[in-house]
DNA sequence: CGGTATCCGCGGGGATACTG
DNA sequence: CAGTATCCCCGCGGATACCG
């Protein structure tokens, strides 16, 4: 164990943000652009409403994305990348170059 | 969801590499110096002897780890990381440094 | 439309005992 | 010394039903 990771590592912290068996997916779709409830839940085939919600409500949680309600009938709430979950981007993106590069 | 992520995105394969409550921290143990089996558990307090194995069992299937018997009474066996698990390093130092940056 | 509430099954990890 | 074999618990995610 050297300096740096005994003393202080946040691995464990990144981890936890995006640990959850839809959250890159999630993170992905939000790069991309703003959406509601309803086309999350139409681009990612396969999760259902209830854990969509719970898995959103983790990320807010963890100030990767926000939620904006608009006081309107029938209800309407956008989900965005919040600055946080925007520095993940070009992480996420070295992660995949990483698998690529290492499964040939 | 642009060209990049869907057509191939190899971060679920990346994370099934780290998922795993001590495997962050055998792969770090490891990057420092090859270590027994004793000396490994001796390092990473908290965890028990079967939890351990299991985690080098499948650290090793996904070739992040080898393991090396020595033919010999008491036995001997030493893990070290494979040149795949040692391109993690940069990769895990970088999400450490995204943790610190990001927590503050 | 965008949720909650409830129940349930599965798998990861821990505890413990035993072994070549 | 370095495991294996069992058993058990808990939390995540899915299914389903209902709601403002």
């Amino acid at each position: 164990m050297n300096s740096d990771y005994s003393q202080k590592c946040g691995i464990p912290e990144f981890q936890h943000s995006i640990t959850g068996k839809w959250k890159i997916t999630i993170i992905w779709a939000l790069s991309i652009k703003t959406l509601r409830f309803g086309e999350l839940h139409r681009q990612i085939t396969g999760i259902t409403q209830s854990t969509l919600t719970k898995q959103l409500r983790e990320l807010e949680t963890d100030q990767i994305i926000t939620r904006y309600v608009y006081r309107q009938v029938p209800p309407k709430v956008e989900y965005s990348l919040t600055n946080k979950g925007k520095t993940l981007i070009p992480i996420l993106k070295e992660l995949n170059n990483w698998s690529i590069k290492e499964l040939s």
